[in-house]
DNA sequence: TAGATTGTTAATCGATTAACAATC
DNA sequence: TAGATTGTTAATCGATTAACAATC
């Protein structure tokens, strides 16, 4: 959350409209409305075209928006129309899931460098990617020039973890560890905490 | 989010700050106040303050919240003070990453039951659970009257998983697919997408 | 042209925050 | 008592939405 011209819940709503237009472009439609699109997302198509216009005009009255050009736009005004290198801390059975989820990679996001403490991992190969002690973290990502950082450590080591990152260099951290990060403001931190996620659901259960 | 009294936005913060009351627990604090919270969690006191005045008065003045009776409160206002059966759609890589996930089961969220399309896994045991085949989801959740899931399929078949899931009584979803669902208004669902949060991320990267 | 849909304005709605009396 | 912190009010701030002229 950064101050910025941009309100931080616009940009966040934008990969949100990036996935639909993915999918819609896969199913072979060419174009799309603000109604279509709000409608799949359940949004309303004002605030779409409001977003929208916080970036420019892509749409035509009459027709809406072409797929394929929306879609590269958002990518373009995302940066995810390049690939990004990512370090991966923590290679136990959520870092191993990490690593082996596809789905990073044909985003543009490759995990360069995997780090771990314990030394009956460090060393092993893992598709072409040596796990490298945790030690060697600040050399390493200072040397790569890596801004994209992925936790999935044990929650007591996170925010040291965090602020050895933050330390050389790193601007963005995807936590999965089950702590809320204390960062400088210029510095972007997303969680995933599926519990959290739950335990928002079974309030309203009956 | 249904329409309620509570905001939920509101409710949405309160797995939050369960969380930081777990470790100020486990740290050994016994009280806290709603600066040293709102601190530790990048939130003003007086939000904190506000979000707990829905549910009723936790504090004392001059010395703050006891921190034992506040996550319990929390945790019975969340109904998390219980356990909750839950349904796994899905065991492919990051299915079997959820089972093996033990943050679930310490916080009273069991799968108690698996499901999947593949042959070559219906029938195989997981820790005590057979793999069963997705053709019988209809009748297994219906039996053992589970109201939470979690998808972890293909996104191809999500939105039909999700469909059956609420026609047999799962009022709550936490989706693992890269999708938004399209579900009546009174089911809940929640989202996990990393994806989605780098590309969030990326737009502030210089 | 007629119909559809955009981009944008202004109004509405809702959430956050500052301030403070109450009180432990 | 003096200091600290709550719970709550009212003001501020920001986000959503309805409406419509513009135009494809």
């Amino acid at each position: 959350m950064t101050t910025s011209e941009v309100p931080d819940i616009v940009i966040g709503r934008l990969p949100i409209y990036l996935r639909a237009l993915t999918l819609l472009h896969e199913e072979g439609h060419e174009f799309t409305s603000s109604q279509e699109l709000g409608q799949k997302l359940g949004i309303g198509s004002a605030q779409i075209r409001k977003d929208l216009s916080f970036f420019g005009e892509f749409g035509k009255q009459g027709t809406g928006y072409e797929i394929k050009y929306l879609h590269d736009q958002i990518s373009k005004i995302l940066k995810v129309n390049r690939d990004w290198a990512v370090a991966l801390i923590g290679f136990g059975a959520l870092g191993q899931a990490v690593t082996n989820y596809g789905g990073f990679a044909t985003k543009g996001f490759y995990i360069e460098a995997i780090f771990d403490s314990d030394p009956n991992k460090i060393g092993k190969t893992i598709e072409g990617r040596v796990i490298q002690d945790i030690a060697n973290l600040v050399e390493v990502i200072t040397r790569q020039k890596i801004k994209v950082a992925i936790i999935a450590t044990p929650v007591q080591v996170a925010q040291q973890v965090a602020d050895q990152l933050i330390a050389v260099g790193v601007q963005a951290i995807l936590n999965y560890a089950p702590i809320t990060l204390t960062v400088p403001s210029n510095i972007q931190v997303q969680y995933i905490d599926p519990v959290v996620h739950l335990q928002r659901m079974t309030y309203y259960l009956t």
